[in-house]
DNA sequence: CTGAAAGCGCTTACAG
DNA sequence: CTGAAAGCGCTTACAG
């Protein structure tokens, strides 16, 4: 490897200054340049494999052209998509992305985010946001632009791409409503996050849509959005509702959770018991019995997340905002009408 | 926000020279500062928020503490445990991953190496390496530190971390012979990719080790590692190996492909046919029957692959080495033994 | 122990 | 159309 080529030996080799090949390496001053010598620097350019260093032109312009993207957890499989659909569109305008997988712990995400501020991140994106988030509170004292994506945050701070949580609920309530259902039980997630306390008063308001309010409101909380809390979470529900014939889960992984509970008590799917999921998480198809479940459109909360701050980026005075997306039912096995009487046997073999 | 804080005006502030306030922000260097001034300067930094600009620290010491990860794609589940494994190593040491999904095209990969170089990355982990890689050799030749992670290449020209397919291959031939299956049929995945070649080798060596190598052995090429190029694989197996009692996958998908087919052709599995998966992806316990499988261990290798990447950029003389991880079978219910006949009365019908 | 200065590789306002 | 120069915010060899 020999030495490493700059603006200033490419001049030198060419006999002109840096300033003219500066100007001709970027496209929007190459016309300041007359064509002829333009032509021969791009040749001798290409000739050298000369590749402009972004971290000079940053430091420099105070652009780093980098976008940080904060996860709570990667394996968690509705965020891959948004992921991609995030690097997509910063890609298009020659952006790219850290990720940094910083948990749910408050400390740890402040470190992750003081780690992306100091390397010059122009903007950031979190899809780790609480209702009540204080290390958004750290982001916008830093001075930084900032989106949620997937959750969103009560004080509408700042702008966020979310799914439109109280829609799907209904959705999935007007399903099973329709087959018959009128003792549904609803698995709700952690009320610290929008998603799960949007879904939960999702769940209400459709129940009560439907009339199905009087009785108390069936709602086992989760401590997590797993398997394992579902699991726990219906047995509660076999324990304590004895009527129910359905399980409306916040989360795709809790109702695969009452699945292990519900093949532990020897309770089949859908026949005595319907679970219903939200996510469309991939391979939910291909469990037993394929999960009925709610679409959420991950890759374009990632697209449009990206696309809002690229907007702000180039001075475009978007207001702060919020992106609801709408969800969409998705039908499979899971659900079914209640058999006349399933709850009613379940009952007197639990006593 | 009040104007940026830099170590210049940090300087003037306190009344010191911006050399002092840089010695002092520096662990390595903080010693080389009398206690009682570099006391005043943490805490008047402190007061004011004030956050190194690694961006100008990167320019000036040529290192950016940035590694770019290659992926094909990060929807597919073998990639996220891989990418938090690379990030948990590597913040360890204050470096961060870009990460760019460049999918299997050249030309696409291409670009997205020279825009990985042009930020000045300190070295490059590639998931997307073939056997014959020319984005290697680009990647070489430009010097940076280059390692590959799941997946190899033939030339050895740069370390590798990846699983021994070899001896995952083994371990499943040796479950399905110990069942008392005798026709068992491989779907290879891509022979461009170590992955697919290798499970195929491995395929071959221990189909002899049991000595059912003497008929022509059965495999059956698919064109890409995904659920449809399984299913159109397992309707071949079908049509030309009436005799096969069991199906050993180059990968998860390939073998969900098969529950697809085997359940439109009205086939069980286990008893009409034994499926064998490779990768133990997320679920793969929870389809219709949970899929035996090769488990690999993801995030170990990424982990692994960002320590070679680090010591080789502390300038520890490490030379190239494959680091080759051990699989493990995961016996699950799509593997049973054979029943007597099974595959004569698939033949028949066939017929 | 502290300061003064050079320089990493760009961009860009200012001249001519 | 091209050049000369300043400066982005650090680090570090050199003085004292």
């Amino acid at each position: 490897m020999q030495q490493k080529m700059t603006l200033k030996r490419l001049a030198a080799v060419l006999g002109v200054h840096s300033s003219t090949v500066g100007r001709v390496m970027d496209p929007q001053t190459r016309h300041m340049v007359s064509e002829e010598v333009a032509e021969r620097i791009l040749r001798e350019a290409a000739l050298h494999g000369y590749r402009p260093n972004k971290i000079a032109a940053a430091l420099r312009t105070r652009r780093s052209n980098i976008v940080g993207v904060m996860l709570p957890d990667i394996t968690n499989p509705v965020f891959p998509p948004i992921l991609l659909g995030i690097e997509d569109a910063l890609r298009k305008q020659g952006y790219v992305a850290i990720v940094a997988n910083a948990g749910e712990d408050r400390a740890q995400q402040r470190f992750v985010v003081d780690q992306l501020l100091a390397r010059q991140v122009d903007a950031l994106i979190l899809a780790t946001a609480t209702r009540d988030d204080a290390i958004l509170d750290y982001c916008l004292a830093s001075g930084v632009t900032t989106v949620t994506v997937n959750r969103g945050e009560d004080t509408r701070r700042v702008s966020s791409v979310v799914n439109d949580e109280v829609e799907g609920m209904r959705l999935a309530v007007d399903h099973l409503a329709q087959l018959g259902h009128r003792h549904i039980v609803h698995l709700a997630g952690s009320q610290d996050l929008s998603t799960g306390h949007l879904r939960r008063e999702g769940f209400m308001t459709a129940m009560a849509a439907h009339g199905l309010q009087e009785e108390a409101l069936c709602i086992v909380d989760c401590s997590s959005y797993s398997r394992e809390a579902g699991r726990l979470a219906c047995e509660t529900v076999l324990a304590r509702y004895p009527g129910a014939t359905a399980i409306l889960a916040a989360n795709d992984l809790l109702a695969l959770g009452c699945y292990d509970s519900l093949r532990a008590h020897g309770l089949r799917c859908p026949q005595d018991m319907s679970v219903v999921g939200h996510n469309d998480m991939p391979f939910a198809d291909l469990v037993d019995p394929p999960l009925t479940t709610i679409r959420i459109r991950h890759h374009e909360m990632g697209v449009q997340a990206a696309q809002l701050i690229l907007r702000r980026l180039q001075d475009d005075p978007v207001g702060e905002m919020e992106i609801r997306l709408k969800p969409e039912l998705v039908l499979r096995g899971s659900s079914a009408a209640p058999r006349a009487g399933a709850a009613g046997l379940r009952a007197a073999a639990a006593a």
